[in-house]
DNA sequence: AAATGCGCCAACCGCAATGGA
DNA sequence: GTCCATTGCGGTTGGCGCATT
């Protein structure tokens, strides 16, 4: 099985075919035709792999290629096709005639993709792609609607202060008033240069950026709670608690891929004490709690938010940012500014 | 003119599937 | 059922040529 055994031959050529070789080949296969691919590089003369061989013929050979630029009726086709098969190039060659799988391929990575993300497509799901300056304005109206307050350091828990909530140094987003909608926090232990960019992106944009110490008696994260080890040992994901009226999803998972365990009751995990607080609150029992929550059966997730109007600033939850997303903002950095640039001429 | 960057694409690599002994 | 050679597929690489510095 794997790798070609002919292969490990060290005599055997590698790289580009001369015009010699093609020939060797073209005419053994015109007067043999191709049969047993591993026996004909011995028998056409050539110093060549027979997976070699049969990938020369396949892609470059052949006498029905049509070779030449994609036709505007071919492209169209490929991402039709691509929308509705994905990578399966070999699937989408057969209703190309004349094209291999491999020249679709090669056209789909090096000019579709571009073509369709100019266009404001996503490439992968071929849905909309949502625009990048929308994105960027929902961050932005955010932060300045709200007094935005930065924070170093460690983050304790008020009604615990023995107990740290987060133990990533910062900084940390968040109203410097109860009742404010927004905070935001980064988790820079985990891809540490695309989170420092994101967080100059984010003091860019503030209005109001100046490095404050925590007070005592305020908890930016109540829903956080009891899962003290949450947000900072997130790996696959960048916490953005924009707090709307979403539950808390409690089915996240820590870096080992476990399911995250809070701290109260004791080792239970999140989405057992989910499905717990779902109980009593199908009971109306919610206020015993203080807690409620929802199940979304159809992707089997556990939500959950604080009942209690004490628990302010945030009532509700917060949404998660995804890596990628994280990842994509990074990058983009320099654009979005460009582009936000431009369009306020 | 030389160095560097970048896009394109032919070919390679590794894995999975297939089929015969 | 197992082994192994072969074929097929899709992701990735590396070299070439052109553009830019």
């Amino acid at each position: 099985m794997g790798r070609h055994s002919c292969c490990y031959k060290p005599k055997l050529r590698k790289g580009l075919w001369s015009p010699e070789e093609d020939e060797k080949l073209l005419n053994y296969i015109a007067r043999h035709g191709h049969g047993c691919w591993s026996s004909v590089p011995k028998l056409a003369g050539l110093q060549r792999c027979g997976k070699s061989c049969r990938l020369r013929w396949i892609n470059y050979l052949r006498p029905d290629l049509k070779r030449g630029a994609f036709s505007q009726d071919e492209e169209g086709l490929i991402i039709e096709l691509h929308a509705a098969l994905g990578n399966r190039w070999s699937q989408i060659a057969t209703r190309l005639p004349g094209r291999t799988d491999n020249e679709i391929k090669n056209f789909w990575n090096s000019c579709l993709k571009k073509k369709l993300r100019r266009k404001g497509i996503d490439p992968t799901t071929h849905k909309p792609l949502i625009s990048d300056l929308q994105t960027l304005n929902v961050i932005n109206q955010k932060l300045t609607s709200s007094q935005v307050v930065k924070s170093t350091g460690l983050i304790n828990n008020p009604h615990e202060p023995s107990m740290v909530v987060s133990s990533q140094p910062g900084p940390w987003w968040f109203p410097s008033m109860a009742n404010q909608n927004a905070a935001f926090c980064f988790s820079s232990s985990t891809t540490p240069s695309v989170s420092d960019q994101i967080v100059s992106l984010i003091s860019s944009m503030s209005t109001s950026s100046s490095t404050t110490s925590m007070t005592s008696n305020f908890n930016p994260f109540p829903e956080l709670y009891y899962c003290n080890n949450t947000v900072p040992s997130q790996t696959n994901s960048i916490y953005s608690a924009f707090f709307g009226n979403s539950f808390t999803e409690a089915s996240q998972i820590n870096n080992n891929n476990n399911p995250v365990v809070d701290d109260h009751p004791h080792g239970q995990d999140m989405k057992s004490w989910a499905s717990e607080i779902l109980h009593y609150t199908e009971h109306n029992q919610s206020s015993e709690t203080g807690l409620e929550a929802e199940v979304k059966p159809d992707i089997g997730k556990y939500y959950w938010r604080s009942t209690s109007s004490s628990s302010s600033p945030n009532e509700n939850a917060a949404t998660l940012l995804h890596d990628a997303d994280v990842e994509w903002y990074g990058k983009n950095l320099q654009k979005l500014n460009n582009m936000a640039f431009d369009q306020s001429l």
